[in-house]
DNA sequence: ATACATCCTAAAGCTACTAGAGGTTCAAGG
DNA sequence: CCTTGAACCTCTAGTAGCTTTAGGATGTAT
């Protein structure tokens, strides 16, 4: 039986997270002492597991609600968990794009730079005028 | 005189957005008709532009608060902006750097499904086991 | 018995907005 | 002058995915 915190620490999460997911129902009421602290098996662990794979791989929680049920049916088809896995790789290449125009943006004001005043800053221009801009881009909601 | 869903059109941003950034002094406060309502000039149109241009470059508020002071001074030396703008490029890579070690477990994820039960699902197996990831990858704070 | 790390709950804070409720003002047309 | 309807106003709450804080209670080792 493994406390919070030992948990926590297995898994790479902070207790506090390990409370939320359990509060908003991603992780399941564990046993408690008569104390009323938390104890945890292994089944636990694994689902704890799972879900923080999966958010380092960048899926969403409710994506990861849906894989969570998806892999407590072992009989269902797979298809919707290689759709959503599909669509978060949609997601990072569509962030990915986005991030190189930045870059490229980015690279360029600094280039430009010519460590003088701030009123001749390439930098500072480029932010005022957008027809400064060679690049398109429209990050914001990325 | 502009009112503010004028500016916001102008600018590409919502009317809250307007309101919400003066609330947090990013725009100043602006002149109000006898009636109340909000009137702009092209100071501020120029503020917002900057503002808005910024975060489409991904910079965060805070960032675009010390960037509009700078522009402010034109004397000062212009180091600071480009540094921020340093750091701002440092973490676009970064992200870059993380979404393509996501992009590639996914693609390996997915090529791998065969797409019969979700029982055999590699998608489901992958996750449910760090061990079996071939890359390296933290996003999460991403 | 006592110390001290760890645990508990509940509520607020974070980023950067967005959405909604419920009411007021402005400009144009009749 | 009066009405209509779009656009404005404030205030509050909600979004994602946690993190932080406050003020106690519990568990374990000595």
């Amino acid at each position: 039986m493994l406390t919070i915190g030992v948990l926590a620490k297995k898994t790479g999460t902070k207790v506090q997270t390990i409370r939320y997911y359990e509060q908003i129902g991603l992780m399941p009421e564990p046993g408690r002492t008569t104390g009323g602290q938390r104890r945890y098996g292994d089944t636990e662990l694994d689902r704890l597991a799972f879900i923080r794979h999966s958010r380092q791989l960048g899926f969403g929680l409710e994506a990861i609600r849906e894989l969570l049920d998806l892999s407590d049916h072992p009989d269902r088809p797979c298809a919707e968990a290689d759709s959503i896995a599909r669509r978060q790789l949609k997601q990072v290449e569509q962030r990915m794009a986005r991030l190189e125009a930045l870059k490229t943006e980015l690279e360029r004001m600094i280039h430009e730079c010519s460590g003088g005043r701030t009123a001749d800053c390439q930098v500072l221009t480029v932010l005022r005028d957008h027809s400064e801009c060679l690049t398109e881009h429209d990050e914001i909601g990325a």
